[in-house]
RNA sequence: GGGCCAAUAGCUCAAUUAGGUUGAGCGCCACUCUGAUAAGGUGGAGGCUCUCGGUUCAAAUCCGAGUUGGCCCA
C-alpha cells in the first residue's frame, strides 16, 4: 500500500475485507508474522479440536474469534506462538451420518458392506466436513496454522494416543472389567455417561409385590423397567429409614403389605385399596435378611439363585422419601448402583440382555424379544402371578444415545477401562496446577466433577475410532498378561506379520488381523475402538506429533493456555486431565479460559436441528468480518453466556466507521504537505505540541495501560471498550475537533507539523491495538499510514508499550473538567438560543472547588476556543459571581397555616422579591413590608432559585455525578459579535455551495454576496477578510453566471454565488 | 432431583477489593448543527435493581427461601 494514498470515501467493510485477504497472500502476511517471532519465547497453546460435523456455527465463530484475538496478542507480545488448529474426526456422531447416507439400520448391515469400505467411507466424511470448517475460520481472519492442521485420524495422532494409553497401562491404570454401562442398543456399544441425552418419556410405572418366604406378607418395589426384573437380584432399604407393614383390603381379600412408612399412603393409593391400617412399625434394619420369592422364577428358570440372593439388604441408594416405595429392585446385571452393592455383596452378575438389547437365552420366556418390547408381557406375568400391585404410566426424564436418540438401556459388559478412580489424589493435586478465568469454574465446578468421575471406560464396540492397542492370549479375554502397544515401531517389531511402521494407517481395519507370538503364546487384538474423548484428551502432545516426533516436547509440554466453552469441563478439560494425570502424572495445561455458550438475541440456546440459530455467514454478510470479530469479542470470555444482538453489531460498525473517518481526516493535508512521519515524530516536534496534543498523547498511555492490563486479565471485551471509548470520545468528538483548524492552515507551521505528528502517532497505535479484534480494517489503515516504510503487516507489531513521556494525569484529569464545562456550555448557549458559530462575549465558571479553578486557569484559552467566547471569567469557590440574583419560591401549604388570610399577599411578595444572597435573612428584608412583627420565615417556606442577569443562562457541570460548578454563558450581542457571527453564517453557507459543485479543498473561487439589510451587509463586510481566507475566495463580486443561491440567515435575505476560478478561466 | 452461574432502562452492560440518593452506551422521541463523519450537540421519555423474607440507622450489594434462563450432573 501507498503512504497516504486515496482511500474509500464511506466504510465498506466487504470491499476492505476482500483487498486485505489479497494483500495477505500477496506478502505472506501470515507466515511472515510467524517467523518474525520464531526467535521469541515459546507460548504453546493447545486448539481444542471441533468435532467435524457441520459448519461452523455462532458458538464455535465465537471460540475460534477468542483464540485469534489472543495468539494474535501473544504473537505481538513477542512470544513464539504454537498455533496448530485441531480436528476431531473419530466417533459414534460420524459413523450415525454415514449410516444414514448410506442407508443403513444395524451393525450387521456395516459387516455385510465391509469394515474396510466403511471406515473409507467414514473417512471420507470426516474430510470433507474438515474442509468446510477450515475455510469457514479462514474467511473469519483467524490465523493460525491452516496448512498443518492436526487430524485425530492420522497415524501419528492415533499413535499419539496409543502413546498415553499405554503410559497409564505401565502405571496399572487400565484393566479390563465388568461394569454396568450405558449402551445404546441401536449402536451396540457402550457409551460413555456424558454422550446420554435425557428427554422426557412415557414409561410404565409398576408396583410390585414379592412374597415374603418364612412370614406373611409382600415387599413391594417400583420400577419404570419391568424388562430388568428377570434380573432382580436382592430388594434393597435403607438401614435407618422408617418402614410399616400395612393390612389392606380390596374387594373383600386382605393382605399385608410392607413399604416406607413415608410412601404407604401414595402406595396404597395407587393400588386402590379399599382400606387399609398401619400394624406394624420397622425399621429397615429389622427387615434385613427378610427372603422373598422371585415373582417370575417359572418364567425365568435360568434366573439368579445363589445363596443370599432374593433377600432384603441394606443399600445406600434408598431414599424412604423419593419415588418409589422405600424398597428398591436391585438388578446388578443393569442398574450402576446395584452393580456395585451386588459386587459387594458377592453376588453372581446376572444379564439376561445382550448388547444389541434382545433377551438372550438366559432369559427363558422372553429370550428374542428386544426388552422395552417386552415391558407389556412382563406386566402382564406378573398380574397373572399375582404380584402386580398395579400398572401405570409415568414421564420422567430418562436417558438417550447423544446421537441415534435412541433409548439407552443399563447392562453390565466387558469393558476395557482407564481406573483413574486409582489416581484421584493425583487429578485433585494437578487440577491446582492449572490458572483457571474465572477461577469459581474451576474450584466449585471442575473440582466438584474430578471428586464424582467414575472410572473411565474407553472401548467402544464400534469401527471409526482408534483401536485399543491391546493384545490378549488367544482364547483367553482378561487383562492378565496383556500386551499393550506404545507406538508403531513396536507395533511392527512385536507382531508376526510384516507391517511398514511408516506406512500403517492404524485403522481398526488394518491392525485387527495382526497377532503377537511370544513365549509361546498367541495374542490376539482385543476389537474395540476408543472412545472419542480418548482422541482429543491427548491432543497436548498429539499436536506436537508426539511421540513420533520428539523435537519439542520437552520444551513446550504442558500448554500454556487452552480456551474452549464451559460445556468442556466434563469434556475436554476434564479428558486431558485424566489422560495427562494417568499417562503422566501432570496436568496438561497450566491456564484454562473458560468462556459460555452463543444465545439467540432472546436469550434461548441456539439449536442447530430446530432451526434456531443466528448464521455468522449472515453476520458477514450485513456488517463484515471485522465488525462480528468486533461484537463477539466484546462480550465477557469468561464463563458466561453471550447474547447475539443484531443493535450490538450495527453499534460496532458504526465505531469502526467513526474510526475509519477519523483515519481519513488528515490524509489530504499530509499528503499535500508531505508529512514524514519518520523525520516529524512527536518526540521530534515535543517543543511544539500543543495542549490538546499532549493531552491525547496521555490519553493514549492510559488507554494502553487499561488495555495490557485487562488483557492480562483475560479481559479482552473491557480491553476494546477502552479503545473504542478513546477513539470515539477522545479522539474523534474533541482531538479532532480541536485540531481541524490547525489543519486546514496552508502555511508550513510548527503547530501543524505537532498536530501531524500527533494524530499520526494516535493512530499508528490505535491500529496496533485494534489489530487482534479487527485485523482486516486495521491492516488496511496501516498500510496507509506506513507505506512501506515498516512491516508488511500489522501483525507484525510489537504490543504498544507506554511511553512514560507522555503520561500526564493531571493533564487528563484537568480536560475531563473542561469537558465538563464546555459540556455544561453547550447547553446553556442552547437556552440563550446562541449557536455555537456566533462567539459569546464571556463565560463565567463558578467553581465549586479548587480543583476545578486549577484546572481552568491552567487551560483557559483552551476553554475559550472551545466554548467560542472572547473571554472566560472564573469565580472561586470562596465568592459568589456578584451579577447574581436569587428570588424565591414559596410553597403554599406552608405559608398558609403560618400567615392565614394574608398567605396570598406574602407569597407574592416572596416570588417577586429579588436578593443577592440567598439566605432567609435577606428575604425577609426583601418582604418587610408584608411581615409583621413576630413573622418568622423558615426555610420548609421557601426554595431559593437562582436568577442570571439577561441575556445570561447557567447549567450546573460536574463529574462522575458530583456537581463541581456552574457554567454562565452570557450571550449578549454587540456589533463585533454580530459582526463575527453573520460572517460565520456566510461562510457555512459558501462551504456548503462549495461542497455542491464537489470543489477541492485547495481550490480558489470567486464570490458574490448580496445582503439586503444594510446594517448586516456593513456587519459583513467588516469581516471581508476573514471570509476570503475560510472559503478561499480570492476574487469578490464577480461572478457572473456560478452557483448561485438565496438563504435565509435568521429572516436576514442573503444571495450568495461562487464559481471556481479554475473553472472561469478554463471557460475563458 | 442435585451443583454452578446469571437476573439492574426496550437492548448490552456498569455501579471502583469490603453496604451510603442507580449510571453509561445503543435504540426511541423532539430540537439543533455540519468542509472528516450514514457523524456531532442539547433535551426528553424510559427502573417496585426477578419475587418474598431476614440482618442493618441504611441493601442492587450481605444472609435465607423461591422464580426464570444457561451450563453441568443424575
Amino acid at each position: 500500500m501507498s503512504r497516504f494514498g486515496e482511500v474509500d470515501d464511506q466504510y465498506d467493510p466487504h470491499a476492505l475485507e476482500q483487498r486485505v485477504f489479497e494483500y495477505w497472500d500477496d506478502v505472506d502476511a501470515y507466515k511472515q508474522t510467524v517467523e518474525h517471532r520464531s526467535d521469541g519465547e515459546s507460548f504453546f497453546f493447545v486448539d481444542g479440536p471441533p468435532y467435524t460435523s457441520g459448519s461452523a456455527h455462532m458458538g464455535t465463530t465465537w471460540n475460534k474469534s477468542l483464540k485469534d484475538v489472543y495468539l494474535r496478542f501473544f504473537r505481538m507480545q513477542g512470544y513464539d506462538v504454537t498455533d496448530r488448529p485441531g480436528y476431531d474426526m473419530h466417533g459414534l456422531p460420524i459413523e450415525t451420518r454415514v449410516e444414514e447416507q448410506l442407508g443403513f439400520e444395524n451393525k450387521k448391515d456395516i459387516e455385510e458392506y465391509g469394515e474396510e469400505n466403511f471406515i473409507e467411507a467414514c473417512k471420507e466424511y470426516a474430510d470433507e466436513q474438515l474442509e468446510g470448517l477450515q475455510s469457514d475460520f479462514q474467511d473469519f481472519g483467524v490465523w493460525m496454522d491452516w496448512e498443518d492442521p492436526y487430524r485425530t485420524v492420522s497415524p501419528e495422532y492415533m499413535e499419539a494416543a496409543w502413546w498415553g494409553f499405554s503410559k497409564a497401562a505401565e502405571r496399572g491404570l487400565v484393566e479390563k472389567g465388568h461394569r454396568s454401562i450405558s449402551q445404546c442398543p441401536r449402536c451396540e456399544t457402550a457409551i460413555a455417561n456424558n454422550e446420554v441425552e435425557y428427554e422426557d418419556v412415557e414409561d410404565p410405572s409398576i408396583y410390585v409385590k414379592f412374597d415374603l418366604q418364612d412370614r406373611e406378607g409382600s415387599i413391594v418395589i417400583w420400577t419404570t423397567t419391568p424388562w430388568t426384573i428377570p434380573a432382580n437380584t436382592f430388594v434393597a432399604v435403607d438401614e435407618e429409614g422408617d418402614y410399616v407393614g400395612v393390612r389392606a383390603e380390596k374387594d373383600g381379600e386382605e393382605e399385608l403389605l410392607y413399604v416406607a412408612d413415608a410412601k404407604h399412603e401414595d402406595v396404597l393409593k395407587a393400588g386402590r385399596y379399599d382400606d387399609y391400617e398401619v400394624v406394624e412399625e420397622r425399621s429397615g434394619e429389622e427387615m434385613l435378611g427378610w427372603a422373598y420369592d422371585h415373582p417370575l422364577a417359572e418364567q425365568v428358570p435360568d434366573r439368579v439363585d445363589a445363596e443370599g440372593t432374593h433377600e432384603v439388604y441394606a443399600a445406600d441408594y434408598v431414599d424412604t422419601h423419593g419415588d418409589g416405595t422405600g424398597l428398591v429392585h436391585s438388578a446388578p446385571g443393569h442398574g450402576e448402583e446395584d452393580f456395585e452393592r451386588g459386587r459387594e455383596l458377592g453376588f453372581p452378575i446376572f444379564c439376561p440382555v445382550g448388547g444389541d438389547g434382545v433377551y438372550t437365552e438366559e432369559a427363558g420366556k422372553y429370550e428374542g424379544e428386544f426388552v422395552k418390547d417386552a415391558d407389556p408381557e412382563i406386566t402382564s406375568d406378573l398380574e397373572a402371578a399375582g404380584a402386580l400391585l398395579t400398572s401405570e404410566t409415568v414421564t420422567h426424564s430418562y436417558g438417550h444415545c447423544w446421537r441415534c436418540d435412541t433409548g439407552i438401556i443399563q447392562i453390565v459388559t466387558d469393558q476395557w477401562f482407564i481406573t483413574i478412580t486409582d489416581v484421584k489424589d493425583e487429578l485433585l493435586d494437578n487440577i491446582e496446577d492449572s490458572d483457571w478465568h474465572p477461577d469459581w469454574a474451576r474450584d466449585n465446578r471442575f473440582r466438584d466433577f474430578v471428586e464424582e468421575a467414575p472410572d473411565w471406560n474407553v472401548s467402544r464396540q464400534r469401527y471409526w475410532g482408534i483401536p485399543l492397542p491391546v493384545w490378549t492370549p488367544e482364547d483367553r479375554d482378561d487383562d492378565e498378561d496383556m500386551i499393550v502397544v506404545g507406538d508403531r515401531d513396536e507395533l511392527a517389531e512385536r507382531v508376526d506379520q510384516n507391517v511398514d511402521p511408516e506406512d500403517v494407517d492404524l485403522h481398526k481395519d488394518t491392525v485387527d488381523d495382526l497377532t503377537i507370538t511370544e513365549d509361546g503364546t498367541t495374542y490376539t487384538r482385543v476389537p474395540d475402538v476408543f472412545d472419542v474423548w480418548l482422541d482429543s484428551s491427548v491432543a497436548s502432545w498429539g499436536t506436537l506429533n508426539y511421540p513420533s516426533d520428539d523435537s519439542r516436547f520437552d520444551d513446550l509440554w504442558p500448554a500454556d493456555f487452552i480456551l474452549e466453552a464451559h460445556d468442556q469441563t466434563r469434556g475436554w478439560f476434564w479428558s486431558q486431565l485424566g489422560m495427562g494425570t494417568a499417562a503422566l502424572g501432570e496436568s496438561p495445561y497450566k491456564e484454562v479460559l473458560m468462556h459460555g455458550h452463543a444465545l439467540m438475541p432472546d436469550g434461548r440456546a441456539m439449536s442447530k436441528s430446530k432451526d434456531i440459530l443466528i448464521d455468522p455467514h449472515e453476520a458477514i454478510d450485513r456488517h463484515g468480518r471485522d465488525v462480528m470479530r468486533a461484537f463477539l469479542l466484546s462480550n465477557n470470555p469468561q464463563g458466561e453466556d453471550m447474547r447475539f444482538s443484531w443493535d450490538g453489531m450495527q453499534t460496532m460498525e458504526n465505531h469502526l466507521r467513526t474510526l475509519w473517518n477519523v483515519f481519513r481526516f488528515p490524509l489530504p493535508y499530509m499528503r499535500l504537505d508531505e508529512f514524514d512521519p519518520r523525520e516529524t515524530t512527536v518526540d521530534a516536534v515535543a517543543d511544539d505540541l500543543e495542549l490538546v496534543d499532549e493531552w491525547v498523547l496521555a490519553r493514549l498511555q492510559s488507554t494502553k495501560q487499561t488495555m495490557t492490563d485487562h488483557f492480562e486479565d483475560r479481559r479482552q471485551d473491557k480491553a476494546i471498550d477502552a479503545l473504542i471509548e478513546f477513539v470515539v470520545e477522545d479522539v474523534s468528538r474533541f482531538y479532532v475537533q480541536a485540531v481541524r483548524e490547525r489543519m486546514w492552515e496552508e502555511e508550513d507551521s510548527a503547530s501543524k507539523e505537532a498536530a501531524y505528528a500527533t494524530i499520526y502517532r494516535v493512530l499508528r497505535e490505535t491500529v496496533a491495538l485494534l489489530a487482534p479484534y479487527a485485523p482486516f480494517i486495521s491492516e488496511e489503515i496501516y498500510g496507509t499510514l506506513t507505506g512501506s516504510q515498516e512491516y508488511d503487516t500489522v501483525h507484525m507489531c510489537d504490543w504498544p508499550a507506554v511511553d512514560e513521556a507522555f503520561v500526564d494525569e493531571q493533564l487528563e484529569a484537568d480536560v475531563a473538567f473542561l469537558r465538563a464545562i464546555e459540556e455544561a456550555g453547550a447547553n446553556a448557549r442552547q437556552q440563550a438560543g446562541r449557536k455555537l458559530r456566533w462567539p459569546v462575549p464571556r463565560v463565567v465558571v463558578a467553581a465549586d472547588d479548587q480543583r476545578v479553578v486549577e484546572a481552568v486557569e491552567r487551560h483557559t484559552d483552551l476553554l475559550a476556543e472551545r466554548l467560542n467566547a472572547r473571554e472566560i471569567e472564573l469565580v472561586s469557590p470562596e465568592d459568589r459571581w456578584g451579577e447574581l440574583n436569587y428570588s424565591a419560591e414559596a410553597d403554599m401549604s406552608e405559608l398558609g397555616p403560618a400567615f392565614g388570610d394574608r398567605a396570598g399577599r406574602v407569597m407574592n411578595a416572596l416570588n417577586e422579591a429579588r436578593i443577592d444572597d440567598p439566605s432567609l435573612e435577606a428575604l425577609a428584608a426583601a418582604v418587610d413590608d408584608e411581615l409583621e412583627a413576630d413573622d418568622e420565615l423558615e426555610e420548609a417556606m421557601v426554595s431559593f432559585v437562582t436568577e442570571t442577569p439577561e441575556g445570561v443562562a447557567g447549567t450546573a457541570f460536574g463529574l462522575n455525578g458530583d456537581d463541581r460548578g456552574v457554567a454562565y454563558v452570557d450571550a449578549s450581542l454587540t456589533d463585533d459579535i454580530e459582526s463575527e457571527g453573520y460572517a460565520r453564517e456566510v461562510i457555512r453557507r459558501v462551504q456548503e455551495m462549495r461542497k455542491d459543485l464537489d470543489l477541492d479543498v485547495e481550490e480558489r473561487i470567486a464570490l458574490d454576496l448580496e445582503i439586503e439589510d444594510d446594517r448586516v451587509a456593513s456587519l459583513v463586510d467588516d469581516r471581508e477578510a476573514l471570509i476570503r481566507e475560510e472559503v478561499r475566495a480570492d476574487e469578490l463580486g464577480a461572478v457572473e453566471d456560478g452557483h448561485r443561491k438565496e438563504w435565509d440567515v435568521d429572516g436576514v435575505a442573503m444571495e450568495i454565488a461562487i464559481e471556481s476560478l479554475a473553472a472561469a478561466e478554463a471557460s475563458e
